[in-house]
DNA sequence: TACCGTAGCACAATCGATTGAGCAGATGAC
DNA sequence: GTCATCTGCTCAATCGATTGTGCTACGGTA
């Protein structure tokens, strides 16, 4: 049943009636036993902070495919951004003996890797760069430079007065906001602006302290911002209240981008320029380094994201 | 290392000795191993259409929580509506020897449930009924009864001469479609409205399907219809692009009702009343049969939704 | 006829845990 | 003093597959 009776010179009419008897009673290795002889599991593991995020689900979704696609079953554990919750799930997995661990949004990547590594499983961090261990990331920079020239155009075609836009959510201290508040800059440097540091909020990620921020900004300027950047889509999820009930020509003047996607973000009153993450491709280059001898651990491979305009733009 | 030492009447000195000699030397019993000889693995399956949907990915986060604070480690196959596929995800899962089976929105859960049962498998179906199968289910019945007197309140207060919304999406076939159909028709009875079948128009539940027929009853109406409920998130997808560039008049016109909940339809040009699931009501329920002795095969247990009203209703 | 090589299969060892059975020594009852 | 009982532990069997090794029959060659 393993598949080997050719190497085991077993005949080809034999091979044939053994098949035939475990179809006809129904038979199917026990997989646990297999895997205990093998010192492997067919299982693939993947670390998830939550189910419940349009990016993360399809980053799960892509995982899902690719490992049937490669006759692995998957199992996804969602840690809800608990250090603990993750350290204990590592194990679990790793007590499984998981063939392959990816690793997405971690609070401490470097520290599963070295886990992984002890334990001499393959694994790749997504999402986010890791030191030691092969990560792939969205080229977070580059998206978001892409999306504040977006905008920036956007502001020039409408002939506004008021220079670059301001930037919500994120946590500074993560690499991926590290990078996008990296090519925002860039953005505005390219368009001779300065981003002094109060156009950059990195409030969190959490719906209502984005919705507070934009809250407080609003009062501050006095009216909503020319142009804005919501640092993803869990965060958009908190200024979309505010933003939908503002006066309509209060709105119309304030020009809104979203690094993350949404269909539902495409039919709003208003316009919204988003950054969409290639997810099939970020999980695929990630089992692609998987069985690739060939990506030695400290490669960082990056998937560039996908710049959506609003509708007939 | 089993946890039953006591049993084995292992001196409590002993049993520490061998807890901190496990702790010194980062020792964690192989699960498969274990297994094996219990002849139960500490998985539990989850059988799942897709993940990039906000009601299937809920379920899945319910799940992995439930499952994770049982001890267990949770498998999530996404197998896509495709029968061939569920039917070798649950070979896969049987033959991991998981504990238990949880099916969502499969295309055939009876031949799952038979094929369950025939491993002496404790699996239960959610979100759909199944003969001869523990089942757990939204009321669609009564949810969608509820939505729709909600949105008839709505009609009678904007004065609305043309009486019964139009209902789209979903599939007629499977018994939540079915259930919702019956609560819609029993709502308007209880207004004393009859609803023609024209009304009725169960096109799937694929955004291009659902936005192609609300194109059509558009035009064959020569307007937006004056209520509208959309069947499923997913159908909302692809009616949002349609309602969104109505004419400020016509949409004003038109109170709309979905059976599913985004936070991002509370923030639209025009409110919309949802039914909201409760997941993690319906996933507890489900685990609650699982280990429950008294949950009899062929139970039906019936979770209640939420009707979520448009802010300031 | 003796020898060798090969095809095809049978048998036992192995993976790493849990569990049933048994054994030596201490304790207690009569 | 003898026997039964209990404590605490050791040892081997077991789960269900895969895999290493050996055995038999057969054909070919010298």
């Amino acid at each position: 049943m393993s598949g080997s009776w050719q190497a085991r010179r077993i005949s080809p009419a034999t091979a044939r009636r053994v098949a035939a008897a475990a179809a006809e009673l129904d038979y199917s290795p026990n997989l646990q036993a297999r895997g205990l002889r093998q010192a492997r599991s067919g299982l693939v593991g993947m670390l998830l902070p939550e189910h419940e995020n349009r990016y993360f689900s399809q980053l799960a979704q892509a995982f899902s495919v690719e490992s049937r696609a490669r006759g692995s079953l998957p199992a996804i554990v969602a840690t809800r951004r608990d250090p603990d919750e993750e350290a204990r799930s590592v194990e679990s997995l790793l007590a499984y003996s998981v063939d392959a661990l990816i690793v997405v949004g971690a609070s401490d990547p470097a520290a599963i890797s070295r886990r992984c590594r002890a334990a001499r499983r393959p694994h790749v961090i997504v999402d986010q760069p890791c030191d030691g261990a092969i990560s792939v990331v969205t080229d977070n920079e580059s998206g978001m430079a892409r999306l504040t020239t977006a905008l920036l155009g956007e502001l020039g075609r409408r002939g506004s007065s008021d220079g670059a836009p301001y930037l919500i959510g994120g946590d500074a201290a993560l690499p991926a906001t590290a990078a996008r508040i990296r090519g925002f800059r860039a953005a505005l440097a390219d368009a001779d602006l300065r981003a002094s540091d109060e156009r950059i909020i990195a409030c969190g990620y959490r719906p209502e302290a984005a919705r507070a921020a934009l809250i407080a900004l609003r009062e501050r300027l006095g009216r909503a911002p020319s142009g804005l950047i919501i640092n993803s889509i869990t965060a958009f999820e908190g200024a979309l209240p505010v933003l939908s009930q503002l006066p309509e020509a209060e709105i119309a003047g304030c020009a809104v981008g979203c690094f993350d996607y949404s269909p539902f973000l495409t039919c709003l009153r208003f316009p919204v320029w988003m950054i969409r993450q290639r997810t099939e491709e970020l999980m695929r280059t990630a089992f692609d380094c998987l069985d690739g001898a060939d990506a030695p651990s400290g490669t960082l491979r990056v998937v560039e994201p996908e710049l959506v305009l609003p509708k007939g733009r």
